[in-house]
DNA sequence: ACGAAGCCCTGCAAGC
DNA sequence: TGCTTGCAGGGCTTCG
């Protein structure tokens, strides 16, 4: 499940391959993905050279001169570079055929994602122009998050899971964060002090870094591999270990539902 | 305006 | 063994 790190490792890791490339030809084998692969998606793309490879959230841009494919690996997606002509999979839906001799491929089994194209300012699309700040830029701060949580009732787990408040915490690294950061995840977020902010802001920040870190060690799967980054999965403090002894107290882990998402935290070290 | 629930989808695991 | 059922979840959309 792709989240922002994985998101970031795919990036640096396509980058460096495709950038200054040609689109020679594009195959769209399945449009129904979150939203349909607008049927012009071919005639957008041939011809055009891929200037430069973006992120926001995790959202994926891909710059052309004449505008912007917007990429979201939802839930299963992943890109990877395969030689021309190697035969697609089952859930292989896109593929956009570079000068290079590589072909950038698109895959999804859930279908979740989405492949579409936008004219024009990117960030003005409806689906980004609303997003808050990056975790891992300068605005993304103690003070924001705690004024902007004044009054509101809802769980700060999901209050640092909307997209509004703040782009790419993901349901693993929330429960990571909250974890680390002693906070409690059903805490109301206008019950939240500054302090507590303060140590929440620095816990999203080091959990995502760790794990772009960790996503660098696997860049050379982008060509020819699997095209998976890392998963850092044998980091994990609490998610996926209901039932397990907590780091910290060894006390037992405990699982609850939020917003139909798995839920895991420490009742003791976590108010 | 806010918060919660619903929906999209397939692979996998558990249960019978 | 082969079915059915349930679960996983990002993020937009709808409902209350």
């Amino acid at each position: 499940m792709p989240e922002l790190p994985e998101v970031e490792t795919t990036r640096r890791g396509l980058a460096p391959h495709i950038l200054g490339r040609c689109i020679e030809s594009v195959q769209v084998r399945e449009p129904r993905l979150r939203y349909p692969v607008p049927p012009d998606l071919a005639a957008r793309l041939e011809g055009s050279l891929l200037v430069d490879l973006q992120r926001r959230g995790k959202y994926l841009l891909l710059e052309t001169p004449r505008g912007n494919l917007l990429l979201h690996l939802g839930m299963s997606g992943s890109l990877k570079l395969v030689p021309a002509g190697q035969a697609p999979g089952k859930h292989d839906h896109v593929d956009l055929v570079l000068s290079s001799g590589l072909t950038l491929r698109y895959t999804d089994p859930r279908r979740f994602g989405m492949v579409l194209w936008i004219e024009g300012d990117p960030m003005r699309h409806a689906l980004l122009e609303h997003l808050g700040p990056e975790p891992l830029g300068e605005t993304f701060a103690a003070d924001y998050l705690y004024r902007r949580s004044r009054g509101r009732k809802m769980p700060v787990k999901s209050y640092i899971m909307d997209s509004r408040v703040v782009v790419g915490v993901g349901n693993i690294y929330a429960n990571e964060a909250l974890y680390l950061a002693g906070i409690h995840p059903l805490r109301k977020a206008g019950r939240v002090s500054r302090a507590r902010y303060a140590r929440l802001v620095a816990a999203i920040r080091e959990v995502l870094l760790a794990a772009i870190a960790q996503g660098g060690t696997s860049l050379r799967d982008f060509v020819g591999g699997d095209g998976r980054p890392g998963y850092f999965r044998q980091s994990l403090r609490v998610y996926g270990r209901a039932g397990e002894t907590c780091d910290g107290c060894e006390g037992p882990l405990r699982e609850i539902r939020l917003g139909q998402r798995s839920t895991v935290y420490c009742p003791r070290c976590q108010r």
